[in-house]
RNA sequence: GGUGGAGUGGCCGAGAGGCGAGGCAACGGACUGCAAAUCCGUGUACACGGGUUCAAAUCCCGUCUCCACCUCCA
């Protein structure tokens, strides 16, 4: 185990040491679900399953917990606006990050708890840090708790900011505050608020605020301290730096690492609701495929921000068709490529990239040398070292949540399976009249089946062994 | 105002003192009936101005431009 990573406390790479040997525990802040998820969500998702699967790769057990929040302010306002119960609002949206994580080949989380499902955890932190003089209930009687920002000195740690240097907040409305930047643990119940958003705690009724929830989860499923925590680098402040102030000064020393995810970003600005740049997932997914929307995500490295345009994708796509061609060529091989296991047959190259910090790009670069290698080979009639290459090529593409059989991608390709082999044998019957064509040499009638294919969308390549046949996709 | 990040060839996107990551596109060649796929070959790239060094895209100083966070945000 020699993994490395940048750790957002300390600003640099860092020496990668699990608490507990041979396990790793991860937290990662899940999606707020009160709308469509967009490309931007997916990336960090994508990233972080990644991240785990390199690690589970590296022989350590994954503990990934990603949490949902089913409860805040914009979910009550956006379903007030569509008429709907808040709950049936969040349950809509919470299935619609699910089918886009899917569609791009994220595995579901170990836990994957919903805030309004802890609240007794959150209370009893809420109690904790009252009780050592970190929170306050609002002096305005409103049923807010407050967290006291000037009583933790370490205030700042994560994000490198201060205090008093910090922009005051320019929220007109400071309610019960102390101090304008201490900040909400728990939001009191206000008239016009559902009744059902509500829940009875020992200073009124009210709701879970977002940060505190996190905390109260993370505890709950990971324990006081844990190794990683993850998110989308907007979150480092101020939403991870009052996790850490409200955990530390619970008594719980928290995470030992922060991991933050760049931008999408499109027109060069980030990828936003507010900003209203979005792309939908599943409409690229559609358009290019879940694979290479992944490999567009997964690829760059995911501190490096970036940027979304359809020649990005289309470039994704093209590289995927690369990957893809290799792995048609060579599954015509006699059989023996699963005698390998991974670790005989990852490169050591690749090892050290995805090591350093989760270099994907040499990464990915390693993954291109290997494929021209079993190029070269196939070419040059030499099996096993084709066989070889292709082990390796699959395995590295399953650390990247690119192998095409695994199981996420199962029935992705588009035709369902039981028309397969209809088509098959149909495109088979043309080829087998296009090859008699061929025999005569009359090439005008050949042609005209491979063009009548390729209007359907079906791509014919005639190999050393026969014509094969494809789906453009 | 405070705190970070970035500017690399036609494009995307790595690297962070010394052999031109990788991919896409383009052009030439091999293969092919023609294609496709594949392979081979083709590029004096690092925002600008100074400096350090035998050697700078990489370090230092200055300048410009862009982005983000400090308010909900992956």
């Amino acid at each position: 185990m020699s993994f490395r990573l940048y750790d957002s406390a300390r600003r640099a790479v860092v020496e990668f040491q699990p608490l507990r040997p041979g396990e790793v525990s991860i937290y990662c802040c899940g999606a707020t679900v009160q709308s469509a998820p967009h490309l931007g969500h997916v990336r960090k998702e994508v990233n972080f399953d990644v991240l785990r699967r390199w690690l589970e790769y590296s022989g350590l057990r994954v503990t990934m917990l990603s949490n949902i929040t089913d409860i805040d302010d914009k979910i009550l306002a956006k379903s007030a606006e569509a008429g709907q119960p808040w709950w049936a609002h969040a349950f809509r949206f919470e299935g619609a990050f699910h089918e886009a994580f899917r569609a791009l080949g994220v595995r579901r989380p170990t836990y994957e708890p919903r805030a309004t499902g802890h609240v007794p955890e959150m209370i009893e932190l809420m109690r904790v840090l009252i009780e050592r003089g970190n929170a306050y209930p609002a002096a305005d009687g409103s049923g807010d708790v407050y967290f006291d920002v000037k009583s933790w000195p370490a205030y700042g740690e994560l994000s490198g900011m201060k205090v008093d240097e910090m922009a005051p907040a320019e929220d007109a409305d400071p309610r019960g505050k102390r101090d304008p930047r201490d900040f909400a643990l728990w939001k009191g119940h206000k008239d016009g608020d559902p009744e059902s958003a509500s829940w009875e705690t020992p200073w009124g009724r009210g709701r879970p605020g977002w940060h505190l929830e996190c905390s109260a989860m993370a505890g709950k499923y990971l324990g006081d301290a844990f190794d990683i925590h993850g998110g989308g680098i907007d979150l480092r402040f101020p939403h991870h730096e009052n996790e850490l102030a409200q955990s530390r000064a619970a008594g719980r020393p928290f995470a030992s690492y922060w991991m933050h995810n760049a931008w999408v970003t499109m027109a060069g600005e980030k990828m936003s609701k507010s900003l209203g740049n979005t792309a939908d997932v599943l409409s690229a997914v559609e358009r290019f495929g879940g694979r290479a929307v992944r490999l567009y995500l997964a690829g760059p490295h995911y501190r490096s921000a970036i940027e979304l345009s359809d020649a990005a994708l289309v470039e994704a796509a093209a590289q995927l068709a690369r990957i893809d061609s290799f792995l048609d060529r060579a599954s015509a091989l006699p059989l023996g490529w699963q005698a390998w296991s991974p670790k005989e047959v990852i490169p050591a190259a690749f090892a050290e990239a995805m090591d350093d910090d989760l270099g994907t790009p040499a990464a990915l670069a390693v993954l291109f040398t290997t494929i021209k290698e079993g190029n070269i080979a196939l070419d040059a009639g030499d099996d096993p070292a084709a066989l070889r290459a292709y082990a390796a090529a699959r395995s590295m593409l399953d650390v990247l949540g690119l192998e095409p059989s695994a199981p996420e991608w199962a029935g992705s390709a588009g035709a369902s399976d039981d028309l397969k082999p209809v088509v098959d044998g149909l495109v088979t019957a043309l080829l087998e009249q296009r090859q008699q064509a061929r025999a005569r040499k009359d090439w005008p009638a050949a042609d005209a089946i491979r063009d009548r294919l390729a209007e359907l969308g079906l791509k014919v390549e005639d190999t050393a062994s026969g014509p094969r046949w494809s789906i453009e996709k």
